[in-house]
DNA sequence: GCGAACACTTGACAAAGTCCAGATTTAGAC
DNA sequence: GTCTAAATCTGGACTTTGTCAAGTGTTCGC
């Protein structure tokens, strides 16, 4: 779809930074906000970062986002949103993959427990090695 | 269990400052570092910043306590640990609450494709309202 | 009680993100 | 094409959360 038209669909008015932050988050997912800020740059010359942070803020409020924020790290955000799919980050080199729920369709949204909370949104992410670190023999700082 | 004990136990020596924060944490769940100093001072008078992080950072480390850290929010402490239990946050107070997981023990390890991962850790975090929030209304801020 | 190792304090520093006032740009009407 | 109102963007100061480094104080084993 036309970057414009999705904008304009969701009652965004159309400019060259939201163009471009939504062209960066889409071409490269798990961007940080400082990533994205690069990628824009890049793309239109300049941009602010209080416009970075203003147009993610609400591409996320409009559900075209999404924001991931891993402990330790700054938030992230791709443009992979609709489905359940969760994450997994190498706690080696830091590198982010998406993964698919291992139980089939939403099984996060039902705990067991739920105390009366109505839950929307299950946030999971797994922590490990990626392959690459792994072969690399094992970290030091690791045992 | 005496808490002087279980530092001995683990190779740590026994300080004020650690019986007091292992006594914070375990009073208080899903307290902020912040939390955690406030409720130190009240006990022993003063704690700097600084300790505040390095006790914590060794208690985690030893597993004495778990770290939590939520998008959105500064990371949390608490003395359950061993389990695999998850947790729940409500969008309007922030209020965090534990919750066991659905479908048994540790299925979250088991991503369907793990991509040659190899995971040692899941991350889950239920996002939604708590009933207390519910009742009170809708909030206007969402809708 | 003594000494070595460990822990705590203090202050500077860094990253991530927010707030605010003012200039610029966009959308819509004429 | 031009005008106006509303929304957006810019730039700088500021807050929060957490880390680094050097020096001082405390704990533990003897």
């Amino acid at each position: 779809m036309d970057p414009s038209e999705l904008l304009r669909q969701h009652g965004l008015q159309v400019t060259a930074q939201r163009l471009a932050v939504l062209a960066a988050v889409s071409g490269r997912p798990h961007s940080t906000a400082d990533d994205v800020a690069e990628a824009v740059r890049t793309e239109i010359g300049a941009i602010s970062r209080q416009a970075v942070y203003n147009v993610l803020g609400v591409l996320v409020d409009t559900g075209l986002v999404r924001r991931i924020q891993p402990a330790g790290s700054p938030a992230r955000y791709e443009d992979r949103v609709g489905d359940n799919h969760h994450h997994l980050i190498c706690r080696t080199c830091g590198r982010m993959v998406d993964v698919d729920c291992a139980v089939g369709a939403k099984p996060c949204l039902s705990a067991a427990d739920a105390c009366g909370y109505e839950i929307d949104e299950a946030e999971v992410i797994f922590w490990g090695y990626c392959p690459e670190c792994l072969a690399r023999g094992p970290d030091p700082a690791e045992g």
